[in-house]
DNA sequence: TTAGGTTAGTTGTTTATACAAACAAAGTAA
DNA sequence: TTACTTTGTTTGTATAAACAACTAACCTAA
């Protein structure tokens, strides 16, 4: 079903972003309270690499949701600053694999310090159930639309 | 309250804001069927306007939740394609009023249309209970945020 | 093996964003 | 009136985004 139904106009604060907007916003804030000077987009990516490194750019455009030339340039923007490497795929010389340097590896403790106290000051209020509730909705959402 | 709270990596997927992300991403699809090229980001600076016109650029700075530089640049570009005028405030002349153009008031009915399309696809599958649950939960953490 | 199509990544261009610093107009207090 | 502060907007700079167009490497089928 892709036509519009009625009570639409109530949800479209949904359109506006502003709740993911100000979460951003304030990650980006407290990593800077902990000296990290990473932005909000870096935190995404640097995120699935320390869940698990050596992944291809293609990978990781999919599992943020980004287009690939804004992974490449996030990416380049990584490596300026040197957090990640691109390591050319001995098997696949079409793809980069992009593993952590030591630096990105060591930031990962104060950065996930700083995702779980912006967690906590976001969902401030709510119950566990509520929050759980809010996640699913924002999951169907995502595959709906992705 | 600040500081973590126990199951807050669960909620890590909030941080990434995928489901805004997408919403924003089928908007300016949808529209672009409509034949109307804006994007989504002046879509929502629009919808404040066809609410009510003449507000200042502060205003529509609380109001999308952008700072002032953005909001600027944003009316710079709908002036340049001519839905949005500055119109000096005779009253206070720091300020810029801003008024839709003949075009901009006529966007307005094919815009709402397909926001109300993007809204329904987003919610496919959804009954009305959970989308409030979840619009009530969004209104929590922007407001805890802000 | 070679032509045609697919996949991974990069580059060009435009728009949008935040932060900091500037500017001008108002408001306020001596 | 003059100085100081506040408020509304703009400009400078850096990062990020999407879309389109491109290259390079790989795959497949004749």
């Amino acid at each position: 079903m892709t036509t519009s139904f009625e009570h639409a106009d109530e949800f479209f604060s949904f359109l506006t972003g502003k709740a993911s907007a100000a979460l951003a916003r304030r990650l980006q804030k407290n990593l800077k309270y902990e000296g990290i000077t990473i932005t909000s987009e870096q935190w995404t990516l640097l995120y699935y690499l320390w869940i698990e490194e050596g992944r291809t750019q293609q990978e990781l455009a999919c599992l943020t949701f980004r287009d690939k030339p804004s992974v490449s340039r996030l990416i380049n923007n990584l490596e300026k600053v040197k957090l990640v490497m691109r390591v050319n795929d001995k098997e696949d010389k079409r793809s980069n694999l992009i593993f952590l340097t030591k630096q990105g590896r060591q930031l990962r403790e104060g950065c996930m310090r700083q995702a779980h106290k912006t967690i906590g000051e976001a969902l401030e209020g709510l119950n566990y159930e509520e929050m759980i509730k809010a996640k699913n909705t924002l999951e169907i959402v995502y595959t709906n639309l992705k």
